[in-house]
DNA sequence: CTTGACTATGACAGTGATGTCATAGTTTAT
DNA sequence: ATAAACTATGACATCACTGTCATAGTCAAG
């Protein structure tokens, strides 16, 4: 699908999109005359992508943890040998980690506040 | 308490103080010299806004909760700040959890491609 | 073929939070 | 009294994300 689509669909401006891939968050193949074609899953992928910047990511933390050099959903595996690979996947695998870590703190926070703030309405 | 202290127990940069109050998140009496005078309220107030920053909050959308108008010593109207936080961090929560739904998703794949990976390793 | 709707890239502007520097006034310690 | 350590403001820089504009190539419909 072409970029507009991704963009009516997702809500995100073209530039941006242009600027996700730039920034390696978004991968898409090319037609023949040089147009993006995004696959489905290029639409989840804005939508968290999105989220993540909202969280006050920044492109480079996001890139790390969804990169799409890897595991992305694209096929073209780099011409590299397992061992390598294997080591990017524990690399993003610790990424990973780290930031459900993060995420798992900001949830725990979270919830505190608005038990908080529930018990403290309630009060009322 | 003069703006280093606050600088200092909070972790936040002098300038950020200054740019905190610019905003008007952040209320500080003068002394006579022209100095801030800040309160103790203002160590919390501030990591509070070193929150919401976090959470990828706007000055400008903090400012309307915190709602530090004028230098008035007043209390705030509480119940609205309250209910529109609530909805906030309940907002935000809904966030969070769909991102750690993603990364848990993500972290699976990539133990399963480790594994895999060892797997095929091993057998050579 | 022409027109209009897409697409591409590159450059520049703007915003938000922060850093840094220049300049100047104030307090404190020696 | 002078130096060191604060403070104040204002200006400019930076970084990341986004908008916008200029210019040009592509495609489908009339």
């Amino acid at each position: 699908m072409r970029i507009s689509e991704v963009a009516r669909r997702t809500g995100v401006s073209i530039r941006s999109l242009r600027y996700y891939e730039e920034k390696r968050l978004l991968c898409a193949r090319r037609l023949e005359n040089g147009y993006r074609d995004l696959d489905e899953g290029a639409i989840e992928r804005v939508q968290t992508i999105q989220m993540y910047l909202g969280l006050g990511l920044t492109t480079e933390q996001i890139e790390e943890i969804l990169g799409c050099t890897g595991f992305s959903p694209f096929p073209q595996p780099l011409p590299v040998c397992e061992e390598v690979l294997l080591a990017l996947y524990q690399d993003k695998l610790q990424d990973v980690e780290h930031q459900m870590a993060v995420l798992t703190a900001l949830h725990t926070r979270l919830t505190e506040r608005i038990a908080s703030l529930q018990r403290q309405l309630q009060a009322e």
